[in-house]
RNA sequence: CGGGGUGUAGGUCAUCGGUAGACCGCUGCGUUUGGGACGCAGAUGUAGAGAGUUCAAUUCUCUCCACCCCGACCA
């Protein structure tokens, strides 16, 4: 490719709104430009590097005998309503009718697609498992996009969906998509985390998260030293016990002129936070009343409150509903002796409860606290369950201190169980017993220019982007300077056609007028791994420089073929 | 959707009640040419949209729209 010829070039400033490494290293150097928020062009070199990606994707996918097809961007809304997903999703659908006014989504995932399209065989068991995949446009209208191709409302994804017997061959697919996604990160240069994660809208029991640690993720996971790793949703880790050995003493109910905070009560009673209940009424989509009661010096985990309560949207409950619903009080919410007045409320404990005595709360009136209250003696609660949000220094199951971080979540990898089959009608596979049973599903997710903008994030320097060989957009960059004078450019233009016919990728700067420095410049900017520059001071040799080191050396045309196959 | 912010040339910004300017970039000519050269000449704007106040609005007020940041959501 001559440079001269490239769409897209490099500038000097960036717009205001770009704030993220990434974003602004693409945009400068010609790779991406806005449409509107969430949604890029992908400019020549752009383009160029995802392609790259999803080769090294499909390759390792490939590998495992999973194959690739396409589906329809639009999705008929009704596979959607079978699985009940119209109103549960995450995010936004996108909708749009034809002209006969038939309803379609826009996809945003294809779960429902891909077991649609396998419905329409006779599977039986001879035919299982299968793992099929595709590269496709993903319509999400996110709430927020954000950091340039962070957060897209549009965007390719390799999604993949297997289907099993059983359980048991699932996990065997499920491991291997664990070390193909490693592989795959791996092979971009990336170094992933394999963070256990929560299902969200997708549906399933368990999954895993791929995170590219990086201070500008949106993904906090925390991890010990025994390789425990669980994003911070459902994060697990021991409470400890506290003052277990206390005999119970009795509860009495004291006045407690105070504010509405923890400290507060701390402070009041001058006792540690950990033997304070926190106690935090929420409202699910349905209008029941959940009070999530936990030990005083944690709070509570959303997620998992969630799950256990089988609700899908929490709010936190209003002042007046705190006291009209509930007849208690803020900040003196308890679950001692707290009354139902007709709504319908679920007390959750947090398992917390259990590694104290002897604790103090609010009285379910203004001003009044209880002292030495004790669980099953002095309130039960309807159900108990892990609520609990795990932070960095609490010990983990395995005794060991946890360490919070941060990072980009670039894939991941869900257990769909029956959710999907058991919904939807037909989804069976005919077993060697000759019965219809529903099949075993997973899928596996990778964003194709999230993870193009994390490699921009872990690969740089202050003059430019250093891309990875393997994604590169292209191998080589030739420079050629005093192009004016023709035995020059002659050479010039002799190195890019051998390069080419080698099969080498190359970008060359034959741009006459442009001063050295602007080309180095921009060479560094666009960041290919190799620099070659080739001017009235380097004759009949190449002055090579790799885009990752300091030091340029003078090589004749063969040592340079060397040395770009040493590195393959 | 809640909170904060920004919309002026392709980009970065200035101007501020009296109809717009700098730098980068772009075009042409010349001089330069190993780390973003210089000179000269030139092109580029319904100041996000609409309404209001005013003799006069890019400037003040309101509404809408778009975009950015923080939060809820996610590949």
């Amino acid at each position: 490719m001559l440079y001269s010829k490239l769409f897209g070039k490099t500038i000097k400033d960036v717009p205001k709104d770009a704030t993220l490494i990434s974003h602004k290293l693409l945009y400068k150097a010609g790779f991406i430009r806005e449409s509107t928020a969430g949604r890029y062009y992908l400019l020549p070199l752009g383009l160029r590097v995802q392609q790259n990606i999803q080769q090294v994707i499909k390759k390792e996918m490939d590998k495992t005998g999973a194959q690739e097809l396409i589906t329809p961007v639009l999705h008929p809304k009704y596979l959607w309503e079978e699985t009940n997903r119209t109103s549960s999703v995450g995010f936004e659908l996108m909708s749009i009718k034809d002209r006969n006014e038939m309803e379609f989504v826009l996809g945003g995932t294809a779960e429902e697609m891909l077991v649609d399209l396998v419905r329409k065989f006779q599977i039986s068991y001879k035919d299982l498992p299968f793992n099929l995949y595709q590269f496709s446009v993903k319509f999400r209208d996110e709430l927020r996009a954000r950091g340039g191709l962070l957060r897209l409302r549009e965007f390719v994804m390799k999604d993949a969906y297997s289907f099993h017997t059983s359980e048991e061959d699932f996990k065997v697919e499920y491991e291997k998509m664990k070390n193909t996604y490693t592989a795959i990160f791996k092979n971009m240069g990336l170094n992933t985390e394999v963070v256990e994660s929560d299902n969200g809208y997708i549906g399933g029991e368990y999954c895993h998260e791929f995170v590219v640690g990086s201070e500008i993720g949106e993904s906090k996971f925390l991890m010990d030293e025994m390789g425990y790793c669980a994003h911070e949703d459902v994060a697990v880790f021991d409470p400890e016990n506290k003052n277990l050995d206390e005999i119970e003493k009795e509860m009495t109910e004291v006045d407690a002129v105070r504010g509405n905070t923890m400290e507060d009560g701390e402070k009041l009673h001058n006792l540690p936070l950990w033997q304070q209940m926190k106690d935090v009424l929420y409202v699910d989509e349905k209008g029941r009343f959940i009070l999530a009661v936990i030990r005083g010096d944690l709070e509570v985990n959303e997620i998992k409150l969630m799950h256990a309560v089988k609700a899908y949207q929490l709010r936190h409950a209003t002042e007046d509903e705190v006291r009209q619903k509930l007849n208690s009080e803020p900040g003196f919410i308890s679950p001692v002796g707290i009354k139902k007045q007709g709504a319908e409320l679920k007390i959750v404990g947090d398992e917390s409860l259990r590694t104290i005595k002897n604790a103090y709360t609010g009285a379910n009136k203004k001003h009044k606290d209880y002292l030495n209250v004790n669980i099953d003696r002095d309130y039960k609660v309807d159900m108990e369950a892990d609520i609990a949000l795990a932070k960095e220094g609490y010990l983990s199951k395995n005794k060991k201190p946890l360490i919070a971080k941060k990072g980009i979540e670039v894939g991941n990898i869900f257990q769909l169980g029956f959710h999907y089959s058991s919904k939807m009608t037909g989804a069976s596979f005919r077993d060697v017993d000759g019965k219809e049973k529903p099949y075993y599903m997973g899928c596996y997710g990778i964003g194709l220019a999230r993870t193009l903008a994390t490699v921009v994030e872990v690969y740089h320097d202050d003059k430019g982007i250093i891309w990875p060989e393997t994604v590169a957009p292209f191998q080589v960059h030739i420079v050629g300077l005093d192009l004016e004078e023709k035995q020059v450019l002659e050479n010039a233009k002799k190195v890019y056609k051998l390069l080419q016919t080698e099969g080498i990728e190359i970008l060359f700067d034959d741009r006459i007028g442009v001063s050295a420095g602007a080309k180095f410049a921009d060479a560094d900017l666009i960041g290919i791994p190799y620099r070659v520059v080739i001017s009235k001071k380097t004759k009949d040799q190449l002055e090579v420089k790799k885009r990752s080191e300091k030091e340029t050396k003078f090589v004749s045309f063969e040592e340079f073929l060397k040395i770009l196959q040493f590195s393959h």
